[in-house]
Parts: C-alpha cells; sequence; structure tokens
DNA sequence: CTGAAAGCGCTAACAT
DNA sequence: ATGTTAGCGCTTTCAG
C-alpha cells in the first residue's frame, strides 16, 4: 500500500506538504499541489480512512440502526425503500453507512458502545423498539442522531405524517359514502398512536360514532395478524362496509380472509392501506392506499444528520414532517354511485 | 473517551499489560487479568476500532455490494433477505457490515479503493453488474471476496441452483399436463443463462420442442416487462398453457397481463414465478414457484468469507451451489385432472 | 510475568 | 510557501 511519505519521497517534498496537497489547502502554490497530486494518482495512492479518522476523529462514516426482529425491518419495503435513499444521500455526501447492531463478537455491546466503537460521526435510527433502554441512552448521547417516525422529547426526527395519512384515508372513504369504517392497527408503537389519533380526529369531525369493536389490533407486516383481525370484523352482527389495514403487505392477509368468505372487494367489502409500495401498484385490484415519501424520508434524514455533523454550531433539533398523498385505487367503492 | 492509558493508571501497571490483559493473552497472570478486565468495564472503557485497525491491519469489518440500479437490489426481496441473512452471520462473527460504493466523496473511487478505503478485510458482492471491470480489479485483488449467484473462473462463490430450479419447475408443469409452455426470463446475466439452460435442459429430456416465440425477455423485478412479454405470448395464434416468469414480483406484471385479457389463472393459462419470497404465500391464487433458500446464501457467504480472512493457509476457492425447493401453490392447473 | 518503546498512516499546530 | 514534530489509541516485539 502506498502512503503519503512514498509520495513524499518522490515529490521531494515534506509528508505534510503532501497532506495539504492532498487536501486541498489553499496554503500551497497551486503548481505544488497539482504535482502532488498528479503524482499520487500516478502512484495509485489511496487514503487510508482508519489512520485519518484516528486522527480527527471524524469517520465520515453513519451508523443505522435497522433491528430485524420479526423480519419487519429489511424486509419491509417501507424501510428497505428508506434505507436506500439514505444510502444514496450519504453518499452522495461523502460518507459511508455501516450497521449498527448490539452484537459485535460474542461480547455484547450495547448501541452506544458499538457506536463508539466504531467512530461512526452519527446515526440514523430507524426501525427499532424506541422504548428500548439501549436506544435511549444512545440518542441522549453526544451522538447525534436522527430517528425516523419517533421523537424524542425535541430531538431530531423525520416523521412521515400518520396523523394527516389517516385523516385524508377517513375523510375519502367518507366521501366514497361510507361510514361504518373499521381500523385495524399495527402494534403499539408512536406510528400506531399517531394514525389512531388521525382515525378518531376524522371520526370526530365527520360526526362519525366508531364502535369499538370497528378498532382492531393487527401487526405490521403480518398478514396472518389481518386476517385474524379481518375474519373477526366479518363476523360481527354489523359489518363494516370499510376496512383500513395496518400497511400495503399486511393488507394481503385481509383481503384473503374477505374472499375466502366469498366477499369481493370492493364490491362487498372496501379496503384501504397504507405505505404505498411499489406492491400496491400491481396488485389486482390496485390498492387505495396512502403513500408514505420514502424518497425523502431517507434523504431528510442524512441531510439533517449530516447537517448537525458538520455545522453543529448552527444546528438545533428538529421534527420534520413529511407528507404523503393519497393512492386512488380500485378497492374503495364509490356507494353513491352505486345507489 | 478512556483509553487503556487511563486504564493502566487506575490499575498501577503498563498500557502494554492492560492491552495483553483485554486481548486475553496467556502470558498473564489470571489475577491481574481479571482486575483490568474488571477495572476496565468499571471505568466504561470501549475499544477504539480504528486505532486498532491502524495497527493490526484488520478492522472486523466486511464490506458489501450491493448496486441498486433500478431498484432491483435493495427493493428485492431476494436480496434484502439475502443480506439480512448475512448481517446475522457477520454480527454473530464479530463482524460489522459496510455498504461499498463507487462514489465516496465528490471525487468516484473505484470499488477496490473504496474498499481499501475503509480497511474492510473482504467484500460479499451480490447484485451488481458482474462483467463491471471495477468489479473484476476488486475480485481479482489481494481482497478476500465471495460473490453471490456468479463465477469468476474458480472465484468463491454462493450460487443458487438456477438450472435445478428450472428443470424441476419444467418437470412439474409437464407432470401436470402441460406441453405448451412458455418462459419470460429476466436480462442477460448469468442467473438468466443458467435458468436458460436448465428450461432447454428439461424441455428435451421431456422430448418437448419449445417454439421459438415462447421464450422471451423481460426484466427482474420489472412487472411492466413481464406484462408486455406476456400479451406478446397471449397474442400468439398457438398459445402456450403455461408462463414460466423471472420472479415472484413481476410475475404480478403478467398475471394482470392475462386477467385483462379475461382469462383466468390458473384455469385457462398457469403460471409460475421463481424466488419463493413471502409474498408469494401471501397471494391468491398462491403462487407456484421455486424457493431459494436466502437464509442459507447469506449464511454461507458470510461463513465462507470469514474462513477464508481467518484462516488463509486452509483456505481454497469453492462454488457453493444452493439448493431450494418448488413451492406447490394454486397458480398451475393440472390438465390430467382436467380432463 | 510485566514494561519500554516503536510505529500503524495521517493531520495540524507551530516553526521557518 | 513548505517543513518539523508531536501525537490520535492501540498492538507488539523485545528487554527485563
Amino acid at each position: 500500500m502506498i502512503k503519503i511519505k512514498d509520495i513524499a519521497a518522490k515529490c521531494g517534498v515534506s509528508i505534510a506538504t503532501v497532506s495539504k496537497a492532498l487536501n486541498g489547502s489553499h496554503e500551497l502554490s497551486s503548481e505544488t499541489t497539482l504535482m502532488i497530486c498528479e503524482t499520487a494518482k500516478e502512484m495509485g495512492y489511496i487514503p487510508n480512512a482508519n489512520a485519518r479518522t484516528l486522527k480527527t476523529n471524524r469517520s465520515y462514516n453513519i451508523g443505522i440502526l435497522f433491528v430485524d426482529h420479526t423480519a419487519s425491518g429489511l424486509q419491509h419495503e417501507y424501510f428497505s425503500s428508506i434505507l436506500n435513499s439514505l444510502k444514496v444521500s450519504c453518499e452522495k455526501n461523502g460518507y459511508d453507512i455501516t450497521f449498527i447492531s448490539d452484537t459485535v463478537s460474542k461480547n455484547a455491546m450495547s448501541y452506544y458502545e458499538h457506536a463508539k466503537y466504531r467512530n461512526v460521526d452519527g446515526v440514523v435510527i430507524a426501525c427499532v423498539d424506541f422504548k428500548n433502554p439501549d436506544v435511549i441512552r444512545l440518542v441522549e448521547s453526544e451522538i447525534p442522531t436522527v430517528t425516523i417516525d419517533y421523537v424524542y422529547n425535541g430531538s431530531t426526527a423525520i416523521i412521515s405524517d400518520n396523523v394527516s395519512g389517516l385523516e385524508s384515508i377517513v375523510k375519502y372513504v367518507y366521501e366514497c359514502g361510507h361510514r361504518k369504517i373499521a381500523f385495524i392497527h399495527g402494534e403499539d408503537t408512536d406510528v400506531t398512536t399517531k394514525r389512531l389519533a388521525g382515525f378518531h380526529k376524522a371520526c370526530a369531525e365527520l360526526g362519525l360514532t366508531i364502535p369499538k369493536d370497528y378498532v382492531k389490533t393487527g401487526s405490521y407486516h403480518v398478514a396472518a395478524a389481518s386476517g385474524h383481525a379481518t375474519r373477526e370484523l366479518l363476523s360481527l352482527k354489523d359489518r363494516p362496509t370499510c376496512i383500513i389495514y395496518p400497511d400495503d403487505y399486511s393488507i394481503l392477509g385481509g383481503m384473503t380472509e374477505i374472499e375466502k368468505h366469498g366477499l369481493s372487494i370492493p364490491n362487498d367489502i372496501s379496503v384501504v392501506g397504507y405505505d404505498g409500495i411499489n406492491l400496491s401498484r400491481l396488485l389486482r385490484p390496485v390498492l387505495t392506499t396512502y403513500v408514505q415519501d420514502t424518497e425523502a424520508i431517507g434523504r431528510l434524514a442524512a441531510e439533517k444528520l449530516i447537517a448537525e455533523i458538520e455545522t453543529p454550531k448552527m444546528f438545533f433539533p428538529e421534527q420534520v414532517i413529511v407528507a404523503g398523498k393519497l393512492q386512488l385505487g380500485d378497492t374503495v367503492l364509490s356507494l353513491k354511485n352505486a345507489k
């Protein structure tokens, strides 16, 4: 491996000069800089990130917390899509991405320790149990962090607009003439709380009274849970005409269940998903769903985090709410037209 | 940040002794070792991976090449599933994972340079253009690599059994009574070549002559391409009774097209996917498809690479073929029973 | 069994 | 405008 010392020797200058040239310092004459840079390229010089990090305390490496319990992380298109956008934005800014786990080697490490161990400049936290003390420790540490879809007491967070999302859905299906609207929501998380709030808020504004058994607990990305909850809804005396699901993936469990009952979508039962993943547009019928802007979420997470890392003086914690939009598919029947 | 120097001071020993204790050297008395380790823990010591790497030339970090052109990487459940398995196996062995890209900072870097820059101990190559000279350069370098689904002249590779996969499919649908079997394959890659070979081999063995226009080019993970190819197949004078698709995701484009033509699956046309992603089991009808063992692929890639890194003397390049299995769904009609 | 010392490759004062 | 020098935190000969 060739190093700056070798370049210095070849160029007949000191290693400090080489370092300055390579880093584009302005205290060097442009000729020397050019000469050194060209020689470096000729010699096939590759900088050593570790040496630089050791000296500067800056790794240009960002950690990501993506815990995949029950395969609802990387496997979930919502998150893999955010991850992809995050990756692209980080790379564009000269940062690499390393996964932060709680297991390095046999000796367990907390997330904070792992982040320190790898000297990451910051961490993007997505898709974890936000109540986990280890996660809280990390967020409260001196390491810059950005959370996705969860806010810690004023911390920097990028959040998809879950309240509006559900409001939009409810208002839309209401306009379509639906009054008996059921909501199968995901497990108890901050996102779920927001969606429930949006759901109830919209219903209240529209003067709808939703029976308690129209609101069921399912699970994100778990089709079977949606199927189970759907079965319960279908067995009610007074069935809903429209069911809102946790996401575009788990909705499949519900749709299957509905069809098993010999009912058709949307003629007998209307269904609405959430996320707007690519799949939602490939299914027949095309899903009516709320599209979350994963590209923006990933990009903003990267940008906010990098801003905090690079210009800490100008930094202030901020919650960025990313709007989504309704995708009008073919899974909601218009009761008005039907009449 | 507390460092070994601090521990040394507190324990009244030299930093060399602390280093040895922390690394479990056997040249120390067990008492000192224990005492030092306990003090380190009390003081909240976290090792610095960069310093260690700089000294030892071992980063315990593995690079992964996952280029997501046209969103067919991270977004593709086949790959995200392999990535997940890879991540779990690496972490279990004390390795972290960093994405290797060709863009770090504004100044472009080749994959090899990037890998060197970050001092990764090895690289897992999946989901790239294997003909890219930059990728070839990396594989031919001194850095240990493992490729997935592609073999470079005897390089270490984990490959899903694409030949057998297609053979199994063809034989199965043949047994179901199908003779007019069409195959929409993905773009020109090594995987595609293997699948085509499997397809033709099985057909030959079964004495089937497949018309040229039964074999169409589609694209992995692109539903529209499958839809387009399907339209062509359906417009043939002598239509196939069964269509095999590039994967379980792109098949959706084909299924939609079939339904648009007023045909039903599997009564009018049978369809077969590939991959066996979770989605395939959630769709109605459940897909008949070939399940690839992504867990094994990811795990083996990690294990082989780590073996090469840790015991280079015992290493020899090897191609591991990972078997899959047919998933019998409801998208292939048995023509025998129908008669 | 323990310690002193050199150095991994690089940067950044601080000279000159 | 260029060079000298002192480390960043750690491991590892080699001495004691």
